[in-house]
DNA sequence: TTGTAGGCGTTATCAC
DNA sequence: GTGATAACGCCTACAA
């Protein structure tokens, strides 16, 4: 069960040598005989070499690591698949895993990858901000293993590791100016927990927005989620208490718990309430109505991540670059003018 | 870089045997005090077993391979998300490929997980029935490998591997009956390529439904699609050209290519056309309106495709079983009484 | 209770 | 041109 070179060799008379080098087409010059008998006994024979055995000796698996918060949730199904097709196209298998947003299972995975050495790099979207402890626990795992790492749609701070991301703090910002030209002032904005990299950067954007268009910041409209449609929903009331006019959710997931709940509470969007999503899930322009949101160049980033990767395993040290893609704006349907806006319209 | 079971050893003055024994819990009785100084200079060292010499050894690669059609559709992300947890808990990783529902993409990665040996089992979603010639293939390949292979949600006819899926034609005929029920006649279908597996299911259900109500199968109410958001849209005009007054779709995406459509030519749902899917993928319900659809169990699913896998390893032999778990509907807002139904109440 | 030695399948280094 | 032989890191009879 399971043909290897000696039985070619053994079959031929020659040395497995002999069949490895013709196999592997290395520039040794066997005569052209040897070489077609030992082709031909190949194929005869069904061989295909034990990929284990190969990554025995030549240290490396042509498999690249890939971590991910929540596969389903769109953006992230998305990315991998982008991710798992670039990194087919360099021969790379994807060892994947689903981490749920904690940072255990961080660890988990990236010392089964690193120290098991199962993989010849890691991908990953950390879960949140690493507090002083974990970071020594990270450099370490990262340095003494010599995988190279690389860090996608989050980064992580003081750690010397490439990220790859987009403007988060401008995509904030895109979207709440948007809503502020639409004649908004109370906006409320859903955002992640603080040390999810990433929200911070989105809260950020808002916060600059408002400032730049002359409305204070208010602490009462900002409300910490999770990512998941159901912070969404949760998040809505609350907003709603305030007097909010338009929000600004930190995803699309959350955006859409806020449309759904908007159902509940016989809420039109967007003549009662404007809402603007982050990420751009290929879904949303099919919701009712369209979502407004901000788009990332998922495909960008995604090969960006794995071209980052890709120069790492050929010798290019790591460190901490930032490549940082531009998002943009996606003007849909659950956004529009401020009906109250003329009251402010002199502003 | 890289701690062995040898500088163990060495540092210790103690054999490798010993070194292994004791990190493998091996039930020979090692003598309490260099069974603890083994486990201490482990430590010290920061030693982690190189999976890959373990897996030259143990010819088990902890590792199980998982094709995919398309993990940017819902169903199969979160199906991954399950199959990947599942797996985990078992002790094992998930190599993932992603097949774009092409067949030669399912024998791409299969002769590089199976012929390779880079994993123990293989979980798949097929992407079409095979042809004769193909089966041929797909036997030797899995035999000869004496890889555990189990399918999941579609089915591989004539092929000794066990399948985890749901009852596609009963699905078919509960969404059908649904609309029936309502007082629709003309119900339009939109299927996939007749040869994937599941979609041909679904549609027996449809016509059972319709043949049970007495209503005669029309084909020009079928139309096939791929799967995608597009084809849902393609359909729609197709099947208004024929005057249905609802439409079953094989899966959510493209019911949700119907509902965007819908909306594109001012046609209300469920007022103006009914619309039923079919996976419940968690987003149906938080559609406008919300989606009626046929729900797949798919923890059960998945977690049981998982144990077919496990049993497999555990020594069980495969052949062609069929675990079949029951669909349900779930009748949210996207369907509704027909406004012409009175015409043909009495039948 | 512990050590010796062989082997897993392949590649790499030298000789011949 | 080709072939021994030694790794790679670990496990496991079998010996001691």
């Amino acid at each position: 069960m399971g043909v290897t070179i000696k039985d070619i060799a053994r079959k031929l008379g020659v040395s497995t040598t002999t069949v490895s080098l013709v196999l592997n087409n290395k520039p040794s010059r066997i005569s052209p005989e040897t070489r077609q008998a030992v082709l031909r006994a190949a194929a005869e024979l069904n061989y295909h070499p034990n990929q284990i055995a190969v990554s025995m000796v030549t240290r490396r698996t042509g498999t690249i690591g890939l971590l991910l918060p929540d596969i389903s949730n769109l953006y992230f199904s998305s990315l991998a698949k982008v991710i798992e097709s670039e990194c087919s196209a360099l021969g790379y298998n994807v060892l994947y895993g689903n981490t749920n947003d904690s940072v255990e299972n961080d660890f988990k995975y990236l010392e089964l990858f690193l120290l098991g050495r199962a993989v010849d790099a890691v991908i990953l979207t950390p879960s949140y901000q690493l507090g002083e402890e974990e970071r020594v626990r990270f450099r370490s795992l990262v340095e003494s293993s010599g995988i190279p790492v690389v860090t996608v749609d989050r980064r992580m701070q003081q750690m010397e590791v490439p990220c790859v991301c987009v403007d988060q703090e401008l995509g904030g910002y895109l979207a709440t100016k948007h809503l502020l030209s639409l004649g908004h002032r109370r906006i409320g904005c859903i955002t992640a927990q603080p040390n999810v990299s990433g929200s911070a950067e989105r809260l950020r954007g808002y916060r600059r927005a408002l400032e730049e268009a002359g409305v204070s910041f208010d602490q009462a409209l900002v409300v910490a989620g999770n990512y998941h449609v159901e912070s969404g929903i949760q998040a809505l009331p609350i907003l709603l208490g305030q007097g909010v006019t338009a929000i600004f959710a930190a995803n699309d997931m959350m955006a859409i718990g806020v449309l759904r709940e908007c159902r509940r509470f016989h809420l039109r969007v967007p003549e009662d309430l404007s809402v603007v999503g982050f990420d751009d899930i290929f879904l949303a322009e099919f919701l009712e109505p369209p979502l407004t949101t901000v788009y990332q160049p998922l495909d960008d980033i995604g090969r960006e991540a794995v071209r980052q990767v890709a120069e790492m395993l050929h010798g290019e040290t790591g460190g901490e670059r930032i490549i940082s893609f531009k998002p943009s704006l996606r003007i849909r349907g659950s956004t529009m003018r401020w009906a109250g806006a003329q009251e402010t319209a002199g502003k």
